[in-house]
DNA sequence: ATGTCTTTGTGAACGCGTGCACAAAGATAG
DNA sequence: CTATCTTTGTGCACGCGTTCACAAAGACAT
């Protein structure tokens, strides 16, 4: 994702749409608690429950994979798992680094979650020097000095920015001179990288955000509601512009 | 959002679509760099740079606010910082409960980014009687017992989730009877809440799963370049469907 | 073998979001 | 006051994603 690109243009990669990738992480969830349970078959109807979306659009996602159903039945969820886990790259290891090892880095470097799927903490790399050596995770963190090396060293192609936001743009440059090419951002900055790396970012003040807006909207109607025969249709707004 | 819904159908609230409310805290970041800087006006292009979009898309964003803009100026970023917190409900004060203090909560309480806008931990609450008490980010942890008198009394609408997998949907539920309508959701799982209740999720797998696609597909394109005139243009796949 | 019944896979329609391109607006200079 | 120049605000077209609705496919019973 290039600086001020944020949905790609023509990357529907074996005509897989961008959409339907997402949502495949959200299949293979529920498909693996199915797996878990011994579960043989699955109907589109069933599943598309289980993960949160309609049956029509998982179908659709799933017609982009292959003809992957049985009429009649369903689908093999054992089948289906392999199927999807292959499309998303999982059947091999990702080595991945995190950067920043502060509040979040050390949970991040925690978090269970990760190794579960093909993902492997390759290495904790931070700045601060005080932190060098020592065990997060049973996992001696390393010195920022050392990250061209290590990235090399262990092939790493993923990168995970946990520094603050000050930091992250020098620090993304690092990386992608040293080899990554996608990036999973978590400091609160809009970061510019050069064509073929990929960035997502992870902002929790923005979905905070959101959530008022619409939280703000709900009060808002509330409001309305009980004030709508007193007043005009539009509550408080100066229709000229200060300055 | 309900269950299974991930899209507003028809929430275009005041005629602002999702996808432009989604930018606006985008935009509310780049401004107040540029107020703390004291730069008075800004043109649509050099915000856009900043906040790393399209020219015209800002420009169609701000339009759904109203004409907030001189032309052959730009924009006043007092004014429009103004006009985006009162959009976006920033002016107001928004409490927030954290339910489940582990590695991502502890985390999450310790981020100063929350209070900057109008965000404030109003509670740290959760399950495990031995964290009771104890203080976190300056703060005692309460127990989960306590979670609707604490929603109540502080008047919470947004709760933030960050108990194991297991455990969420019923936080959710416990949250929603007690008055949230608004939850933000680190487990990775999909939560089912009634109409009127807001559900955003932050998911690491999910972004990370979404990364080692492209990450696959930029490596097959290398080896497909090398290999193409060996073999035909469909690499690796049964065509058969087994079982 | 034939019929029924379930469920997939997909054509088609629709709506939303994006980006182009330009007319209108206003600032600024002469 | 007029001309020029900059930048906004938006009409329009296009493409992507979603959803409906149904024909085709196959399982299963008789
Ligand atoms: N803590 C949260 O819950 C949370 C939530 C959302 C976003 N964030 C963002 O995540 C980032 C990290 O947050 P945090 O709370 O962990 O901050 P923190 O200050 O606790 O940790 C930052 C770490 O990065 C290290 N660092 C600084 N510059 C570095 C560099 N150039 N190279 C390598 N390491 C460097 C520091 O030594 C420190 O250990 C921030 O950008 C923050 O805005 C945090
Ligand atoms: N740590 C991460 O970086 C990370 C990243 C992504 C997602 N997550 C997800 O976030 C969640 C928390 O992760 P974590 O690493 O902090 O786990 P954790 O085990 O460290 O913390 C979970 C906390 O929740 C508490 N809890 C359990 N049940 C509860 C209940 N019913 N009510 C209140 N509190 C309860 C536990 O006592 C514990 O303190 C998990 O679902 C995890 O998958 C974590």
């Amino acid at each position: 994702m290039a600086t001020g690109r944020n949905h790609r243009p023509a990357t529907r990669s074996r005509g897989i749409p961008e959409a339907t990738v997402a949502r495949l992480p959200l299949y293979l969830r529920a498909l693996t608690a199915l797996s878990e349970r011994s579960v043989p078959t699955v109907s589109s109807e069933e599943l598309a429950a289980a993960a949160g979306v309609n049956s029509a659009k998982l179908r659709k996602d799933f017609s982009y994979l292959g003809s992957y159903g049985t009429r009649g039945v369903g689908y093999d969820v054992e089948y289906l798992v392999y199927q999807i886990s292959r499309e998303l790259g999982l059947t091999q290891d990702w080595p991945v680094v995190i950067v920043g090892i502060g509040n979040l880095g050390a949970a991040l470097a925690n978090y269970g979650g990760f190794a579960s799927r093909g993902f492997r903490v390759a290495a904790l790399i931070d700045a601060d020097p005080a932190m060098a050596g020592k065990p997060v995770a049973g996992m001696p963190v390393q010195h920022a000095d050392e990250l061209e090396k290590i990235i090399s060293d262990n092939g790493v192609s993923i990168g995970v920015i946990a520094t603050p936001a000050g930091a992250a743009q020098q620090v993304c440059e690092r990386l992608v001179a040293a080899g990554v090419t996608s990036i999973l951002n978590f400091a609160p900055t809009v970061l510019s990288v050069p064509d073929g790396v990929d960035v997502r970012k992870v902002d929790l003040s923005i979905e905070l955000q959101i959530l008022a807006f619409h939280e703000q909207r709900k009060a808002g109607e509330e409001a309305d509601a009980e004030a709508a025969s007193r007043k005009g249709p539009d509550g408080d707004m100066p229709a000229v512009m200060p300055a």
